[in-house]
DNA sequence: ACTTAGATTTCGCCG
DNA sequence: CGGCGAAGTCTAAGT
């Protein structure tokens, strides 16, 4: 990883374009061909970037200083590229780093997804699970159950319902009610949370809202029960 | 700015946990309190973040150097917390970078918004515009327009047109047909580049598609006309 | 403070 | 390689 703190001006042309005026930034240009300007706020995202794969250009001025730094990529029918001008380097060091281990993560809308395929009954009373991932030809329901008079419903599970979630389901509703057997199927939304107008939208359409809780659902934590209290 | 190259392990939770196991890794501390943690490889996004506002804590182990930095926001009801154990320090340095100038876009949909409004015949023929940001209860319609025989034509504009823009021209067009004086609105998507499967479902739904180029639109470039040729 | 919508969204999966 | 959906999306603007 190189690391170039430096006063430079950027211009970026492709999907749109950018200009970027002269201040002193930080130009990070990883192993993999990844080339990042962060200024010292703003947080998060760089001011201007490329992802790999970049072809990466180093144009010296005078000496062994670095004038103009021009970072391409093919995209398709047109080109990427940034051009940093470098006008005064204040630091420019190399780190060798080596391979970095991945992200562990745990509690995505995946996890969500197990938990409530193992407990259908969080999705509505007495509910057995027939199928994960049921596809549609618009795309695959989440789970698809079936009630205790085995009547079908079709849950979406998202780890927080907005209104697209709702829409998303009902577009696989319009798909599984073609079906002669299926056309009584009900809709389900399961998140963790629920925002205001994706439950009107959901309920004037007929789709049931549940908001479930990661730590009941893995038997951590005991289901809140004050609203029947 | 504050960069600091170091062998180190971390730890995320707030919104999910995470685990990132031990290995050299780039830690940026931005004067606003962002903190990123950056491997050689992955481009443009960090493996562990935290954007202001922040509070951080640097816990030394012995000497001066970091044993470890606790980064922690307060997020609603809950805490977000990025812990930083830090077993080997390779470079730790500061730079004052003072203010940096904001980027400068050009070519974003509000462009093309502004840009459609003064020339709504690229839209459809003989289009002449009524009314930017035409407000329904659900929002507002970009451009609100009539054709030379007073029909109303509803015209959603995005860079590019995906079904969830079809969703949302669909939902506007649900709303303004409520009005009797505009039942026969028929709508349009503009973007500069459409989806295949969004075009499908617009002209399934009787909704044009119009492909717009912003050098043409600013007079830069000839219309592309080989289609007539 | 909260909500909504855009973004060079990025990223990953699956066809 | 393109299409689609998730993301600790982030971020800016409006209310």
């Amino acid at each position: 990883m190189r690391l170039i703190v430096a006063r430079c001006e950027a211009r970026y042309s492709g999907r749109l374009e950018t200009f970027l005026p002269e201040a002193l930034r930080l130009v990070m240009i990883k192993s993999d061909g990844s080339v990042m300007i962060h200024a010292d706020t703003g947080g998060y995202k760089p001011q201007n970037w490329m992802t790999p794969p970049t072809t990466i250009e180093e144009i010296p001025d005078r000496g062994d200083e670095p004038a103009m730094i021009v970072v391409t990529k093919r995209a398709g029918a047109t080109e990427d590229r940034v051009e940093i001008r470098i006008s005064e380097v204040l630091s420019d060091v190399t780190h060798d780093m080596g391979e970095a281990a991945a992200l562990e993560r745990d509690g995505v809308e995946a996890h969500l997804q197990e938990l409530l395929a193992e407990q259908p009954h969080w999705c509505g009373e007495g509910l057995r699970l027939v199928k994960r991932e049921w596809f549609t030809d618009i795309g695959p329901v989440d789970l698809m159950c079936q009630d205790p008079d085995d009547n079908w419903i079709a849950v979406e599970i998202k780890r927080i319902g907005t209104i697209e979630a709702v829409e998303q389901i009902t577009r696989y509703l319009e798909r599984i009610h073609l079906e002669p057997t299926m056309a009584g199927c009900r809709g389900v939304l399961a998140a963790q949370s629920i925002k205001p107008q994706a439950r009107t939208l959901a309920e004037g359409r007929d789709i049931a809202c549940v908001e479930v809780d990661l730590g009941v659902l893995r038997g951590e934590r005991e289901p809140d029960l004050t609203l029947f209290g």
